[in-house]
RNA sequence: CGGGGCGUAGCUCAGCCCGGAGAGAGCGCACGGUUCGGGUCCGUGAGGUCGGCGGUUCAAAUCCGCCCGCCCCGACCA
C-alpha cells in the first residue's frame, strides 16, 4: 500500500490523532518544544468557529479589544491564588532592547490582571457598568506535556471579561457565557456537552466558581473545552476596581471571565473522527462540499470540467446555507486520480463531496457522498437543476446524524455508578456519575486509584439525596469522574 | 521533573552490533508518456554538514565521551 492508512482509532488512539492532525495539514511542530503551527485549513477551521462564537458574544453585548501580550509580573502577585495557579507555567521576559529590564514582563498566559487594571482606571461610577469585553488573542503557559492543539506552550482563544456591579448580573453573565458555549458547541460543532461546575480543586486560581462544559472524546476521555468563571469581587479588591453607587456609596464591582481556545479544535477531531480521518461539522469545515471531476479522455475532461467550473461557480455565489455563502471547493488538479482525492477529501473531512463525470453529465446529475456515512451507503445521484435546494438540507442532515451519533456514544458511556467497585470499572471504559460529599479527600482517592478526575457537578441534577461513592457520608449532588485531557 | 524512544534525502526508515570500495530503499518532488467512477503504471532526474562538538584510528554514519533537539508514557494544566 502505498498510502498508509492512518493507525486505527480503537487501537491507538493517540497515534491516530496526532497523524491524522499532520496528514490532514490542520497544524505541524514548530522548532520550538511545545509549540505549534496552525496550517491554513486549520486557521480556516478556527476562523469558523471565531465567528460563530463572535457573532454570539456581540449579539449579547460585548466589544472586542486588545490588551497586552506582556504584563508586569508584580500584577500576578496581587491575587494570592492567582500567582500560586500561574506562576509555575509563566514564561518571563527579563530583558529587552539588550538591558535587564527593571521590572520582568510576564508574557500573558491569561489576562484578568492587565484588563483589572485597566478597569481600575476606567470605572468611576455604576454608569461605566457593566463592563462587557472580548478579546482574541494568543496566550503562552509553560505546560510540561504538549499534545497538538490539546495543549502547547502557546495557544490561540478568546477571553471574555465582564465587570458588572452587583453580584446577582455577574453570575447571571457567568451562566449566559456557559450557556452559549453549550449552544455553540451543539449547533455549530456537532459535539454534546455536559455543563457543570467544577468543584474547589478544579476550578480557575483565582474565580469563586468555575463552569465548564465538557465532551467526551472518541476514546471515552473527557475534554474541558470551555470555561466560564466567577470571579466574585476577588479580582476587583486585588485590583482596586471601585465605583460610585447610586447611593454615593464606594463599592468593588464583581468581575468574570470566560474562554474557549484552539483546543476546542481538538475536540472537533476526537469526537467525530473516524478511521478515514476528519468528519468536520458542516457549519465549521472550511470546505462544505468539494467537486471532484472524472474523466477519461480530453473531450471528457473539456465537457466535464466545464460543467464542474460553472457548478461550482453558481453553487458558491446562489446557495446560502445558514445565512452564507456555500464553501464550495473544485478539486481540479490533474496529476492525481480520482480515487486518490476521494480519499484524501474524507481525510480532510469535507462533509460533502460532489462527483461530476460522464455518466453524470449524461443523466444531467452528480453524484453526492456525505462523508458521515461510508462507501456505496453514502452516495446518491441528485439531478443538477435540484443540488442548489437539496445541499443545505443535505449539510443539516450531516449535521444531525453526527450530532445524534456522537450524543449515542456520550450516553452510552456515562453510567450511575452506586458502589466505589462500580466507578473503579467504569472509569476505565467511560465517565462515572455518583453522589459526592463535596469533600477535596474523596475526590483525590478516587484519583489517586483510578487517575480519574472529577470533571464536574453538572448543572442537571436528580434531586434527593445519597451516599457519597468514597467515603459514604451524606451527599446532597452527584459529580461525573473521568479520565481526561 | 521521572520513565521510554528517536535523530542518516522533504517524509518513513535500512545500514551501525562486526570501522574500509561509489551513502542506500520506498514514498514524495520535477519532467515525459500512460492512466483516471475508490489511494494508476513506466521511464528519466534533482535532492544528503549521516543532530552538534570532541576523542580513538592509517581510516568513523558505524567505536567512546560530552552536548543539543524532538516525540511518546506518567505527575501539572485550557
Amino acid at each position: 500500500m502505498k498510502y498508509p492508512k492512518l493507525p486505527s482509532r480503537s487501537e491507538n488512539f493517540a497515534e491516530w490523532y496526532n497523524q491524522l492532525v499532520l496528514r490532514a495539514e490542520l497544524a505541524d511542530y514548530a522548532p520550538v518544544r511545545g509549540c505549534m503551527v496552525v496550517r491554513p485549513y486549520g486557521w480556516a477551521l478556527w476562523e469558523n468557529i471565531q465567528q460563530a462564537l463572535d457573532q454570539r458574544f456581540k449579539a449579547t453585548g460585548h466589544q472586542n479589544a486588545a490588551f497586552p501580550l506582556l504584563i508586569p509580573l508584580s500584577f500576578f502577585e496581587k491575587e494570592k491564588e492567582h500567582v500560586e495557579g500561574f506562576a509555575p507555567e509563566l514564561a518571563i521576559v527579563t530583558h529587552g532592547g539588550g538591558k535587564k529590564l527593571e521590572e520582568p514582563l510576564a508574557v500573558r498566559p491569561t489576562s484578568e490582571t492587565i484588563i483589572g487594571y485597566m478597569w481600575s482606571k476606567w470605572i468611576r461610577s455604576y454608569r461605566d457598568l457593566p463592563q462587557l469585553l472580548n478579546q482574541w488573542a494568543n496566550v503562552v503557559r509553560w505546560e510540561l506535556r504538549t499534545k497538538l492543539f490539546l495543549r502547547t506552550l502557546e495557544f490561540y482563544w478568546q477571553e471574555g471579561h465582564t465587570a458588572h456591579a452587583t453580584r446577582e448580573e455577574a453570575e447571571e453573565e457567568t451562566m449566559r457565557m456557559l450557556g452559549i458555549y453549550e449552544e455553540f458547541a451543539r449547533t455549530e460543532a456537532a459535539i454534546p456537552v455536559v455543563s457543570g461546575q467544577k468543584s474547589e480543586s478544579e476550578k480557575f486560581a483565582g474565580a469563586v466558581a468555575t463552569y465548564t462544559i465538557e465532551a467526551m472524546m472518541g476514546d471515552r476521555r473527557a475534554l474541558q473545552a470551555g470555561t466560564s468563571h466567577f470571579l466574585g469581587q476577588n479580582f476587583a479588591k486585588a485590583f482596586n476596581i471601585q465605583y460610585l453607587d447610586r447611593n454615593n456609596q464606594l463599592q468593588y464591582v464583581w468581575t468574570t471571565s470566560w474562554g474557549l481556545s484552539t483546543r476546542f479544535i481538538g475536540a472537533i477531531i476526537m469526537v467525530h473522527g473516524d478511521d478515514q480521518g476528519l468528519r468536520l461539522p458542516p457549519r465549521l469545515a472550511p470546505i462544505q462540499a468539494v467537486i471532484v471531476p472524472i474523466w477519461k479522455t480530453d473531450e471528457e475532461e473539456a465537457r466535464v470540467m466545464e460543467v464542474a467550473r460553472n457548478l461550482k461557480e453558481r453553487l458558491s455565489q446562489e446557495v446560502l446555507y445558514r445565512g452564507k455563502p456555500l464553501r464550495v471547493h473544485l478539486d481540479d488538479r490533474d496529476h492525481v486520480t480520482p480515487g486518490f482525492k476521494f480519499n484524501d477529501w474524507e481525510l480532510r473531512g469535507v462533509p460533502v463531496r460532489i462527483e461530476i463525470g460522464p455518466k453524470d453529465l449524461e443523466a444531467r446529475a452528480v453524484t453526492l457522498a456525505r462523508r458521515d456515512r461510508p462507501g456505496r451507503e453514502g452516495k446518491e445521484s441528485v439531478p443538477l437543476d435540484r443540488l442548489a435546494e437539496h445541499l443545505p438540507r443535505l449539510l443539516d442532515d450531516i449535521h444531525e446524524s453526527l450530532y445524534a451519533q456522537a450524543k449515542a456514544f456520550l450516553e452510552s458511556h456515562l453510567h450511575d455508578v452506586e458502589t466505589y467497585e462500580d466507578l473503579k470499572a467504569v472509569v476505565r471504559e467511560g465517565w462515572a456519575r455518583a453522589w459526592w460529599c463535596g469533600r477535596a479527600e474523596c475526590e483525590a482517592q478516587i484519583k489517586a486509584d483510578t487517575t480519574a478526575t472529577n470533571r464536574c457537578i453538572p448543572l442537571e441534577q436528580p434531586g434527593g439525596e445519597g451516599r457519597c461513592v468514597v467515603c459514604g457520608e451524606k451527599a446532597t449532588v452527584k459529580a461525573i469522574f473521568a479520565r481526561a485531557y
